[in-house]
DNA sequence: CCTCAGAAATGAGTAGCCTCATTTTTGAAG
DNA sequence: CTTCAAAAATGAGGCTACTCATTTCTGAGG
């Protein structure tokens, strides 16, 4: 009877040597992904690092995007919650939006591990566990962009089912266009132009829109008359 | 003398012989990409059913992504003009952007080598060939969007500047949606939701965005009366 | 203490993309 | 026809992510 107790509960000289283990690899990931980037590094590489065996990596993580994932999580759910802080300072909603998401954005300081982080995220092979658990915080995300954009237009609790669905779409549009952006260094498609400006610019259009309306097949309900607050973005 | 002339000029062993070379891995690459789908396929493979050596594949194409996007960009030059002649039918705004849009939603109906062609085409190392040969298939469209949605306002010649600027920005916007919806299905963020359904709610709320006001810093202009033209999307 | 079953670790092996030193082909000039 | 240089083709081999049969370790029961 104390089999699973004395295990389960704390240490457990084998529990604890895969958390170590565990520690380890994720440190030696870090580091190596950080100064070298991600097709800078070799599995092998990072497994010596960890002092562990090649094979041994992958009973850790099922492949070297996986392991990336697992070390960028981390910086993303830091963006994130930094962003939501900034986003309590604002009163504005555009502000607020931006102030959200903008901390993302600034990930795009490393380009190389940012733009790599994007592509493994929205293109590694679904249901492996660190990938589910960044589109989880990219989702949560969005409610919070969504969740913000209902509260500009009414109190949380009456709002409109029809309104709540549109500001979903508003946040995922600003979020496709965050996408988007941060790849463009990467793409070259539209250079000259300031990224982080040009995220304010699109979210503002794109939170106007909602503003107006809360779309063809709501029938114009009261709060469509907010029409052009925060308009004045860059203004003030 | 005749050298360069007769060499040039047309024939030329030499230049038969690549151009049939060409042509046989292009073929070849066609059918096994969409029989076996990108990962399914080896370069051997090709290289076999195209007959020819293992290393001359890479004279013709850097990368099995660039040949993936070789063959790809050819249905997206064709989805593209697609778009372009549906959208002459329409004449509501919104309307038209979608029609432009809309038969590159529908390349998704491969979703495997969709989402790989959007992948390669977003995160392809830059500068090769058949990479930017697609990014400014995309880019043209983008431009179409962008001048179908000046052309709504006023006529093409006297659009101020800013109004053009602010219609690629939406441009930009309804295309980063569009994206975002494309790879939907394989990040299994929304599901059940009707992604051309969705589609088109995004952009015309990214197009009613647009129609308020060409942008917090033009001043209101005339054009910005137009307000919710196009917000009846759905109810004719 | 010993035994033993299941978990974990190991590292040699595999597959597949791509490189590059070598070989073959080409077309012009003598 | 022969020579020659430049272009193109070749395919063995390198590199690296990942697998899997084997080995090592762990902790419980006797």
């Amino acid at each position: 009877m104390p089999a699973a107790e004395a295990e389960g509960g704390r240490g457990g000289r084998r529990t604890r040597s895969m958390r170590d283990k565990r520690e380890r690899i994720l440190v030696a990931a870090t580091v190596l992904f950080r100064e070298l980037g991600f097709a800078g590094v070799t599995t092998q590489q990072i497994s010596d690092r960890a002092d562990v065996a090649a094979g041994t990596l992958f009973r850790y993580a099922s492949s070297k995007s996986e392991l990336f994932l697992m070390v960028y999580n981390e910086q993303l759910r830091l963006a994130i919650a930094e962003g939501a802080r900034a986003a309590e300072r604002e009163t504005e909603v555009t502000r607020a939006v931006c102030a959200l998401v903008e901390p993302i954005m600034a990930m795009a300081a490393d380009p190389g591990n940012a733009v790599v982080y994007q592509r493994e995220l929205l293109f590694g092979s679904p249901a492996e566990r660190y990938r589910s658990e960044g589109l989880a915080l990219v989702a949560g995300l969005e409610d919070a962009v969504a969740n913000r954009l209902v509260a500009a237009v009414s109190s949380p609790d009456q709002a409109a089912p029809a309104l709540r669905q549109a500001a979903m779409r508003a946040a995922r549009s600003v979020f496709a266009v965050a996408n988007l952006l941060l790849v463009q260094p990467y793409t070259a498609a539209h250079p000259g132009s300031d990224v982080l400006e040009e995220f304010r610019e699109q979210a503002a259009q794109i939170v106007r829109g909602l503003l107006v309306s809360a779309g063809p097949s709501a029938g114009q309900p009261p709060w469509a008359r907010v029409r052009t607050a925060g308009a004045n973005l860059t203004g003030d």
